[in-house]
DNA sequence: CAAATTTCAGTTCCACTGAGATGG
DNA sequence: CCCATCTCAGTGAAACTGAAATTT
């Protein structure tokens, strides 16, 4: 009846690879469920954010400045128009691409996805005191290339 | 030529939750080219990994310890098998399961292995001084709940 | 060539099946 | 001995990913 994760080879548990990955799963994990719960998805705080620092944008250059495939910005696109949290018009100077436009509702919505993100930050976290929570943060920020 | 990633919004590159999930997609490509040059995979050396501690284990056991889905324990060691890392035979105390054991030939690859892994190490952690490194790992470690 | 969409191979994850074990 | 319930290993099918091909 129970979950009975076995204990990982301590060959794993030494590896800064093995526990990023390990940390990824669960970040992935509470996210997942903590946007489920207002019924939103990652996708959508991604191109919300994007929309509302970049302005009106195609959606290749948003998919890009997110990392996310062409298909995935075009299905939760359309989940974003249907809730009436961004417009997609083409563009009036270049009739082959799509502008999309962030709506009032849209950033309302933004907002409190916010106050989510930073709740799941919390939960993340919470194994670490604050002093060391901005230690983890700079240094991984410093890990991209 | 270029790969032309766009730049994230400043909103995701102030999350831990985000810096975490790029810095493992990025090791995650790392250990998998790595892997790949010297012809294994990632669910090759952790099947290793956990045999040459455990010693024999049912599959059911060995996927539960290293976090893999059974269909991929399954066909794991059907690899295994077939370069004689390891061998599998019904166990006499439980016929339902199989016991997999550690042959020489996988303990000598495993030792391979780990030094390919050293350098995926090596590659991940390259924007850091060691002492940061140090740091790191621990507080990834110290994130596990 | 560019933007958008479609196609396709590779991977990961879930659910079912049949054989075997376990406890009442 | 039978029955309900569980575990184990294997496999089908679906969802997702990334890259190349195709369309507009």
């Amino acid at each position: 009846m129970d979950q009975e994760r076995g204990v990982p080879p301590a060959r794993l548990q030494r590896l800064p690879s093995w526990l990023l990955s390990q940390a990824a799963v669960r970040s992935h994990r509470l996210l997942t469920e903590a946007l489920a719960a207002v019924g939103s998805r990652g996708y959508e705080y991604r191109l919300l954010a994007a929309l509302d620092e970049q302005g009106p944008s195609s959606q290749a250059v948003l998919g890009r400045s997110v990392g996310m495939d062409r298909r995935d910005v075009t299905m939760s696109l359309a989940d974003l128009v249907g809730h009436g949290a961004v417009r997609r018009a083409p563009d009036p100077s270049d009739s082959r691409r799509n502008l999309v436009t962030l709506t009032a509702t849209g950033h309302k919505r933004l907002k409190e996805l916010d106050q989510v993100m930073d709740g799941v930050q919390d939960q993340l976290l919470a194994p670490l005191p604050p002093a060391d929570r901005k230690r983890l943060t700079a240094l991984l920020a410093r890990l991209q290339p």
